[in-house]
DNA sequence: GCTTAATAAGTGTACGCACACGAATTTTTA
DNA sequence: TAAAAATTCGTGTGCGTACACTTATTAAGC
């Protein structure tokens, strides 16, 4: 193992110098730093991580600023996790993360957890920008305290975010499109059912249709695609009426997508003799959903991995702080097909090395 | 953050001693211990991982020994850049991998590579055995010396091995069964492909066939499954005849299986118009098999994450070496689908948080 | 041309934290 | 009371970081 040392010896200068070249910290004369360049590209050095981040050990201070989950809304939960496990991690690290939750459906509430989060005076923040008119008034503030911020799930442009990580949410359509259309027959129609178009999820579900049909007219452009959407003031039993009787009529339907991550409800809202027949297909690996697929009701699931978003938020920050690494402007996240037959073997809640 | 330090002045005791304590390694009064271990667990200390690390900087020595790849054979470069990659990384930890590589078809090859590898006194071996009487020779010397081993991807039964690393080939069959029938008509008939037995793949594609058929006896008993199997002996051009002959016989075949990692070849051997009515399954994402994946050609890989399998062993052996950490008898990899839609997002080849 | 100040370049080392081993101290045993 | 054993202490080590400090170079002033 090649150290700083080795290269200081070589280069007949000392550490310091050498550290000075490493991390451009400028006062070292070209001539020696082209030599210390040099002797470095030609052994191969590379910083020890371990030591680096021992030796820089001040003490950091994280804040992250996302919706908070409840039996209703499972979707934030997932990363909430990936979230929490990435803080253990980080910790030894010497960086703690404080975690400041608001109800996705008030902007109020938005604020006021933005205001407690700035209190505590972070080197840096993650934040899932939901409102758009409130965002701006919270990033104004960020960027005034040259404070560093990172996008997830919500990508806001314009700003100066260090990064954004987050669903590809088109793509994911795109991916849901060529299975349906590989679990089709011909003649097969297609339905895409949309309920309760909340605030958030709204973005997400649209650019899922989006992908979706842009499948079918890349590759199969005769396919009948019917869209069912419902508001969430119509009461469950209209819903599952009014789904029921489109079904009927339309015999041929045979594959239904469901943008949003709730297709273990709307399982539940079709009469078991229709439900046989149909192929559906689902987002995210939420327990209900997995039930469902597990039942063999759903036959795709695709998981955009929403811990390991929440977790690469975290480490990416964190190395953003401890080894001015720069992430790329955007971090996409794996479309991961789950069947029934590969969930045990996906590791959706768990960091995979 | 709590240190060791920190813990010493409340117990009026030295670093020395608490270290003494946290590591088991004795010569502490029962009536020191009980006081620092009560102080441990007040003040919630935990090891920092980072100073841990770079303390515990000894030379370790690791061997790693697996088949080589070369241009007929693709299966092990993968593996072989993840243990390439994991070297790098826990090279910070101080931990030298040296990789000794063996003729997956000669077991002459696989002892004098070992013969190699035992004169470098390794620490722990990761290995990948083969052949299975030359392996019971091997491990009863690795038992005598009492080096710690790891099994990749070839499960022998009945050894004292760390752990085992590897397919789940059996369950990859399932799915891929699973694909099959989603993708399936009704009267669609089955076709699995099987050419150039060879002694490594052997196993894992015989129980990709097993988990198939298991798959299909238990979720559609009455499907028409045909398999063609050749031999290596065998020339392509007579291998092509063969095949493009079954399926003008049998037109009813739509879904064709690949067991092995060479469904690529296969795609070369069947006549355009024969293919274009097909659908194809195939395993592993080599380079070749990707570009038939992206030509439309086939529709599904099933993945096994080969390059994070190698990765994981080591990175698996180091914790163990470094850190103390058992790891569980068994480390299944995910089974991951992928289509020419999510193989971009699928980070096949790269380290994902 | 020479001195002095100003700046640039480079050095040396304490620090972060846990680890581990020789040395010192205390306790026990003979 | 000496010797042996059991505890406990003190400190060097791993490696990179960053800051105070020293030395070399250049510029300015007379």
């Amino acid at each position: 193992m090649i150290t700083i040392k080795d290269i200081a010896n070589e280069a007949n200068v000392s550490t310091g110098t050498v550290d000075r070249v490493l991390h451009n910290r400028g006062g070292v004369s070209p001539k020696t730093e082209t030599k210390i360049r040099k002797i470095l590209k030609q052994k191969k050095f590379k910083i020890n991580l371990i030591a680096s981040s021992l030796a820089m050990k001040k003490h950091h201070n994280l804040a992250t600023l996302i919706p908070k989950h409840d039996e209703q809304n499972l979707f934030w939960k997932s990363p909430y996790s990936g979230i929490k496990k990435a803080n253990q991690e980080v910790g030894a690290y010497g960086i703690e993360n404080h975690i400041f939750l608001f109800d996705q459906f008030d902007p109020q509430s938005y604020l006021k957890a933005f205001r407690k989060l700035i209190k505590t005076m972070p080197d840096a923040v993650v934040m899932v920008p939901v409102f758009v008119k409130e965002s701006s008034e919270i990033i104004k503030e960020l960027d005034d305290k040259k404070i560093p911020y990172l996008f997830l799930n919500a990508a806001l442009k314009g700003y100066e975010n260090l990064c954004y990580i987050g669903q590809k949410s088109f793509e994911a359509g795109i991916l849901s499109g060529k299975l349906s259309h590989l679990c089709s027959k011909e003649k097969d129609e297609f339905l895409i059912i949309l309920t309760r178009k909340n605030i958030h999820d709204y973005e997400a579900n649209n650019e899922r249709i989006k992908g979706f049909i842009n499948y079918f007219n890349r590759n199969l452009p005769q396919a009948v695609i019917h869209q069912l959407k419902f508001d969430q003031s119509e009461g469950i039993k209209i819903v599952s009426k009014k789904i029921n009787n489109f079904l009927t009529q339309n015999p041929r339907v045979r594959i239904v997508m469901v943008p949003s991550s709730r297709v273990s409800n709307i399982c539940k809202l079709i009469d078991n003799d229709l439900l046989s027949g149909l192929k559906l297909i689902g987002f995210d690996t939420t327990p209900q959903n997995v039930e469902v697929l597990n039942k063999g009701i759903v036959s795709f699931l695709i998981s955009q991995k929403s811990f390991n978003q929440g977790y690469k938020a975290i480490t990416t920050i964190a190395n953003y702080l401890v080894h001015k690494e720069t992430p790329s402007d955007e971090i996409p996240m794996p479309l991961e097909i789950i069947t029934k037959e590969n969930y045990r073997y996906s590791h959706t809640e768990e960091r995979n090395y």
